[in-house]
DNA sequence: AGTCTACAATGGTTTAACCATTACAGACTC
DNA sequence: GAGTCTGTAATGGTTAAACCATTGTAGACT
């Protein structure tokens, strides 16, 4: 007999208004900020039950596709994707594969140098302004007395992303905030910064932006490398004090 | 009135129960293999509806942790950790975000550089005997003629990973499988090589080797790197002969 | 020995009702 | 008029009970 049946499958429902739902998303033309009909009108688009809908929901609320919001007015939007989502995976992975603070900054080390050696490349007049301005923000921070300091703790996040950025490749990006997230997850009460290491970090921070701005690529890359380097350094020292977490 | 009431909150009931079991699979109480109760068993240890206990379990279905089977003897099954949900998160930020094959050769060249320097630091005696047993394959292979090149192209797979898990840092191999995945749904089609690709494909992947077994991790570095950006300009090449896609 | 059949266990789906949260408009009070 | 209460409607959150679909196993049939 030539004739070849396929598999006459039955898709799991939900998975399938998952995958029309995605779509529409990843295809534009649902864009972030719209906002999805009722759960008991998508029942009857679907033909599917109000429990099936909502386990596909859940699905998309998961993927950070979408977000469901309470009361009236609430419902299901469609959200920027960002971030966060692989983050959150990454920390699985790294909780139950033991992964160690030294293999994250091992790995951060190599990505923040490739940043910066990009973007001492790439940078623009523009964005050599915005950097010299971020280093500016947080030399004053700096010089305003300890209470300041942990705005200057966010000032050094802050010039890191705006390297991912010059550097123009997303997946740096990406990789920064998940990685800087999950190590945050280890330090995190480790990061009251004294003002030796506070000089140190703004010394670092000063001597990337000045290779980036030069468009020197290889010192970019060595300083970037040495701070997270040396930043390492002091966490781990830290925590070697502080055996109770 | 000095006394201070905190907020009534009722947590998402399934939200909760994913917390908890979240909990109990990272905390290692219940293990990759284990089997959770059936759907109705566990609507009553929680005290809840089998509806929200299933949106629950889909979340955690979604977030890899627990795998549905159907049937008899079917359930949620613990499963074990992997980076398929990283790639698929990664999937999506690339689509939704426009990150071009460019941006992901250009960060592979980065970190497959990164892997192949470290694997040349650390690399045991078995590692290098593993490395040379598998270049001997892929070396079998390439002489075998056309109908086994796709085996060869797996072998060049295989030889990158294997690296990642001597580099010693689980962070690359996830990376490394994410970044790989999400090339792979660009190029696909155009794995097809012809015998000259195979044939510097071949040359490319025995340097590498021959600089980690020798020890050699600023030549590996640089071999890999190369190795990377020839495999892209490649691709890139094959792309514009075949301007469908 | 091999095949069929019934059954039981389990997840998949539907339905209908009710609870909780929220925005808004209109009524009430001062 | 300003502020506060109150009712209402829209929406997601939860429950419960019933039935369907898939699969392994044991026992009956040939």
């Amino acid at each position: 007999m030539g004739v070849h049946f396929h598999k006459a499958k039955q898709n799991r429902i939900y998975q399938d208004v998952v995958e029309q739902i995605q779509t529409a998303i990843l295809d534009g033309q649902i864009v972030p900020g719209d906002k999805l009909p009722p759960e008991r009108e998508l029942c009857e688009m679907f033909q599917a039950s109000r429990g099936t809908l909502r386990e596909a929901l859940r699905i998309l609320e998961q993927k950070s596709l979408i977000e469901i919001r309470l009361g009236m007015n609430g419902g299901a939007y469609v959200k920027d994707a960002n971030a966060e989502l692989m983050a959150e995976n990454l920390a699985i992975l790294i909780q139950s594969q033991n992964v160690s603070l030294r293999h994250l900054a091992e790995f951060r080390e190599v990505v923040e140098g490739a940043v910066a050696e990009l973007a001492a490349v790439r940078a623009t007049a523009t964005d050599k302004r915005k950097l010299a301005d971020l280093i500016g923000q947080a030399a004053g921070y700096r010089e305003q007395g300890p209470q300041l300091w942990d705005k200057f703790v966010h000032m050094d996040e802050k010039i890191h992303i705006e390297l991912a950025c010059v550097a123009g490749n997303p997946l740096y990006r990406f990789i920064h905030h998940s990685i800087h997230k999950n190590i945050h997850r280890y330090y995190d009460t480790l990061l009251i910064v004294g003002k030796d290491e506070m000089e140190e970090n703004f010394r670092d921070l000063s001597a990337i932006v000045d290779a980036v701005v030069t468009g020197d690529a290889e010192r970019a890359k060595r300083c970037a490398a040495d701070h997270v380097r040396r930043f390492s350094a002091y966490m781990e020292q830290k925590k070697r004090l502080t055996p109770d977490r």
